[in-house]
Parts: C-alpha cells; structure tokens; sequence
RNA sequence: UACCCCGUGGUGUAAUUGGCAACACAUCUGGUUUUGGUCCAGACGUUUCAGGUUCAAGUCCUGGCGGGGUAACCA
C-alpha cells in the first residue's frame, strides 16, 4: 500500500550515535557548540552550530551553549553577547544551558590538584622556549627538573601560584605523561599558566587560567555531554582529552569525535586577515555585506533558513573538501523564491515615453505579489505615458538571440502592454537617451498583438511619475579566486581582491511600494535577483542579496 | 622531518557493512511560463595507483602516490 521508504541517509557521526544508542552507551544525546568569545561567528561556525543543535534535535537530545573562556587576553563580553544573538537567529535555543568554561574554574582547579596528589601532574620552572626545548620534537624529549618534584612539593607551588606568589610565565603546571611520546599533546602539555589578565566574566578572581586541553574535555564530563563535536585539527588531541578523562574522578565520559570544517570557494574566513580588510577599509567593517560573518550575511539578505538548508546539503565526513559558493547561493535562492514578494525596479533608468497613452491618465495594473505563493497576493502598478525600463533591455544593435527592445521591435512590458519601439533619441554624445515607443492597447492581459507575431521579450518597468529614488548596491564576490589564499610566489592575498566586489547604484527607480519596506524586508526585483533593505542606513539603501539564475548572461558571454 | 587523518563524477555527500555505484549542485539539451526566474523531462560523467584475498572489492589486506592537520604558557 504504502511506498517503501528511502533508508536514511545518515552521516558518520550520526551512525555513531545511533550506535551508541542502540547499545544503550548513550540514553541521551547530550552535545555542545563550544566558541570562544573573541569574534564574530562566521559561515564556517554555522556548520558546527547546525551539526551540534542538529543532531541533538534529531535524535531527541539537547545541546549545550558553552563559551571557551579559558583565554581573558583575547576575549570579552560583546563577543558574548553577538555569538548569542547570532546563534538565535540562526533558529537554535540552547534553553537553559548556559554554560561558561569560566564557570567550571572552581573544578578544575580541583581536578588539578587531584592529578598533583595522584602523582599525575608537576610544577614546572621551565621558560615558554625551554619546554620547546625539552619537547625536543620530533627527537625524545628530555624531562623537566619539575618532573621529579614530590606530589606535596608540586601541591604547594601550585596553591602558591594561585594565590599569586608568582609573576606572570614563571611557572607551569603540567601533566606527567610521556616526554618520549610521538604525539607531542602527551609531552607533558602545560595544564595551568599564570596570567595576570582580567577575565570579562571572573574578573580577578584568578591569576592562573586552565589550557584549553585541561579545561574543554573535563567541562563535557561536567556538563554531561556525551558525543563532543570539533574540527579535524583537534584529533591530536583526542588521545589527551581520554587521558584526563582517564586519570579525574568524573561519572560521565564524553566521547570526542572529529570533523571536517567547511570551506566555501572565494571565501576567506581568517580572523586576522579580515580584520585587515576592515582596518584597511577594503570593507565597512564585520556586518559589511561581503564579509563571511554570519552578521554580514544577515545584512545582505541571507535567511537562517537558506543557510541551515546549506548545511544540510554539504553533509558532514573527515574529507578537506571546498564547497563551491553557488551551492550556498542557491540553497538562498530557493528560500527566498519561496518566500520573498516579487517588486519591480530599474536599477539603470532608460526614459520610455509612450506617444499614443491619452494624455495625463494613468491605468491601475495587477501584478503577482508571489507566483509560488498565492496568499501572497496582488497589487496594481500605474501605467501612464512616462516610464523607465532597464538600460541592459534596450539594444540598438541586438547581439544574436537577444529578444528585448531594439528599433522597431516589440517588447511586453510585464503585467502591461507590448510597446513598439519607434524612435530613439539620443544626445550630442551618441548616448542613447530616451526610447519613443507605441502601445498596443489589445494587449492587456497577455494577449497578442494584433497585427499578429508572438511577442517573446518581457521586460520590467515602473512609473516615472510614481516610483521612488533608491541606492542600490550590488554585491559580488569579495575575491576573485575560488581560493583566495592561491597567490603566486612573491604575492599577496590581497592582490586576490575582486576590485568590483561592490558597485553602489544612485539613481535606481522602484515601484511606489517599496518606499516603506522594513529594514531587512526581503523582496525579489523581478528579473534581477534578491534584495533587501538595509538595516544600517539611513535613506532608502537595498542590498543585492543574490542575482536571479541568468542563462541570457551565459548566452551572450558566448558570444 | 615525526606522528595523526583523509583520497568515490566538475563539486559535495551516499552505497543496506563484501553483492547492479546513488542523491544534490554544476554543465548541456528540450518542454512549460506575462520573470531569459520557477517548475518538468532528458543527457553527461565516477571508485588515486599496483598487487593480494574472494564466486564477487568503492568496501578487507600489503605497498606506493597524493592531499590535509599538528609540532603555542592560543582555541
């Protein structure tokens, strides 16, 4: 009776988990997105938002949001509070699972001072170079003297060092392991260093602050997390996270499992080097719309829905693989086909005049608000003598296949009348100024001309005597390679910059409906793409989120 | 250099765990259409290499080649 069901496609680490749960290792999932606050989320964290909120959704759990605040120097609390809002936008609530690694300091502590009285962990006198030194990597390394310090001895210069006896890099505690191992995480790694660094959450409290090696894990175990998500770089340090789990009294035992992070072409998500972008004034700054953040995004005209619809699609495997930017492009476009009202506007104003429209009348027209969405509606548009139609829709020598305006053709105005293209005037430059053109009044509707011949050029248009003065700005590729790190020998990344990444249009002209739109307020221009208006400026600015699909622009580039 | 991870169409992921290599995007062709949009139909094309085990290998074994990560008192 019923189809049978496609079986699911799951990815790896969904296997995983059913795994664990059928086995009964796991009762619930339990997972954590885990950011440091000292940036702004980008794409690149929308995956590991999605993966983590996703799979605990998926398979009943919940999801933890921890801060990584084991670092004060670089962090702060306006990180904190964008990264909250930026993960609510993106649709995730983490409800009442607040967590802070700031917040577990108390038990950390603890947790070291156990590993010292187990004889697990020492005090070390070495400098930041001798402990590279000592590491010796890729030779065995050499033990520090620390090493052979008694368990009380360790024990009393480590509450000495808490309690601040010590000046900033003195000392370290580290874990005893094995200066011989090949991995060099197990060499004993530094657990604890002095740093006299106001914390944006603990303030003073501390002068000592735990490595995130020390603190990442062992916050999971606290938390009760069962399956800890991360990025490919941190397998190295699995072996560590089950050594600590190994060596602490905790009940509950995480399990660490590893990633792809994505990577988009002409996408750069680098902190520093985008900061450079924004010191240099290349961009506005972290919400210009051409920057990956996810605040930009938003900016430009991006939904959480299209971005999540994204993530779902690229899929999750061990694989340093590039997504080509179109997938994300076109995850958006079919969100907001959906979703967005169809408007008309002329980015590059042609004056049309129409020489038989009866004097001083305008005809009110219907136009669909959203073909796709019918509860969406209608609206009228005025049609009078005075128009503006797209620059790009006039030729005076049409290339092959072009089928819009050229002299004495026939083009339909959309949701209007097919219009004759009688005359052109242009001025002492040769610039074509103004099109002088006919209308077939038998064309309302749709209908065909009279005189016969299928009309197959659609063009947009708005009144002139009823439209309203916009910006425009018209956003493309912030780098000009799919991979903007490729640079030739002697260059830089930044010769790999789109010079045209941004093109500001002052005397666009759109339809009278537009003039209220909301900051944000999403709409499709028809036949030009998405747009939306701008949130941070004060006149009437729209974005240009993304083009339409354009197989006309493929046709003409090959000539 | 040492250790770890990974190689499936142009791109990204699948393959009931050893049994006809599939899905999406891209590309090309055609159809529908008052958006050169959407939608629909079709085409294209693949297991990094060499051995081995097996009736049967993308999957298991050995070796090569290639790519990535790590080598912080950052995360």
């Amino acid at each position: 009776m019923s189809e049978p069901e496609a079986p699911e496609r799951l990815n790896f680490v969904e296997k995983i988990v059913t795994e664990d749960l059928s086995s009964g290792r796991t009762q619930q999932v339990h997972t954590r997105f885990p950011p440091e606050p000292n940036g702004y989320l980008h794409i690149g964290h929308a995956k590991a938002i999605c993966i983590n909120f996703g799979l605990a959704t998926k398979f009943g759990g919940v999801c933890n949001l921890r801060f990584d605040d084991t670092n004060p120097a670089k962090e702060d609390v306006e990180y904190v509070e964008a990264i909250q809002a930026d993960i609510r936008w993106l649709g995730f609530d983490w409800g009442e699972r607040l967590y802070f690694a700031s917040g577990w300091f108390e038990e950390l502590y603890q947790f070291a001072e156990h590993l010292v009285q187990t004889g697990h962990a020492y005090v070390c006198d070495l400098s930041a170079e001798e402990v590279r030194e000592y590491r010796a990597f890729p030779e065995p390394g050499r033990n520090s003297p620390g090493r052979e310090r008694t368990p009380e001895e360790s024990l009393d210069l480590l509450r000495r060092m808490k309690a601040g006896e010590f000046p900033d890099g003195s000392r370290t505690l580290r874990a005893k392991i094995d200066m011989a191992s090949p991995n060099i995480n197990l060499r004993d790694p530094v657990l604890y260093r002095i740093a006299r660094a106001t914390h944006h959450r603990t303030g003073d409290d501390w002068c000592i602050y735990p490595m995130y090696d020390f603190a990442h894990g062992q916050s999971d175990a606290l938390e009760g997390i069962t399956h800890s998500l991360c990025s490919l770089e941190f397998e190295n340090h699995r072996p560590l996270y089950n050594w600590f789990l190994d060596h602490l009294p905790i009940e509950k035992r995480p399990q660490q499992t590893e990633f792809a992070r994505l990577a988009l072409t002409y996408t750069m998500v680098s902190k520093r080097k985008l900061l450079q972008l924004i010191e240099e004034k290349v961009v506005e700054g972290w919400s210009d719309p051409r920057m990956p953040t996810l605040r930009a995004l938003r900016r430009r005209g991006y939904t959480p829905e299209a971005i999540r619809s994204f993530i779902d699609t690229i899929g999750v495997a061990k694989f340093n693989s590039t997504v080509d930017l179109v997938v994300l492009e076109n995850a958006l476009r079919g969100d907001l086909n959906r979703s967005a009202q169809r408007r008309m506007g002329v980015l590059r104003p042609l004056k049309v005049t129409i020489t038989n429209w009866p004097e001083g009348q305008t005809e009110q027209l219907e136009a669909v608000n959203n073909p796709e969405d019918e509860s969406a509606g209608s609206r009228t548009m005025p049609f009078g003598s005075e128009l503006w139609i797209e620059q790009d829709d006039f030729r005076e020598e049409p290339p092959p296949k072009f089928f819009r305006l050229k002299p004495g053709g026939k083009v339909r105005l959309r949701y209007a009348y097919v219009i004759t293209c009688d005359e052109v005037v242009k001025d002492d430059a040769g610039n074509v100024t103004e099109l002088r053109c006919t209308y077939h009044p038998e064309t309302r509707g749709g209908q065909k001309p009279a005189e016969g011949g299928k009309v197959k050029g659609i063009v947009h248009w708005v009144n002139a005597q009823h439209c309203v003065d916009a910006e425009v700005r018209l956003y493309d590729h912030l780098f000009s390679k799919e991979n903007p790190e490729d640079v030739e020998e002697g260059g830089h990344w930044r010769d790999n910059l789109n010079p045209d990444s941004l093109e500001v249009l002052g005397g666009a002209k759109l339809e009278l409906a537009l003039a209220d739109a909301a900051p944000g307020e999403k709409f499709q221009f028809e036949r030009l793409g998405y747009f939306c208006r701008d949130t941070e400026s004060a006149g009437l600015v729209f974005n240009r989120t993304v083009t339409l699909r354009d197989s006309w622009a493929k046709i003409e580039q090959q000539g």
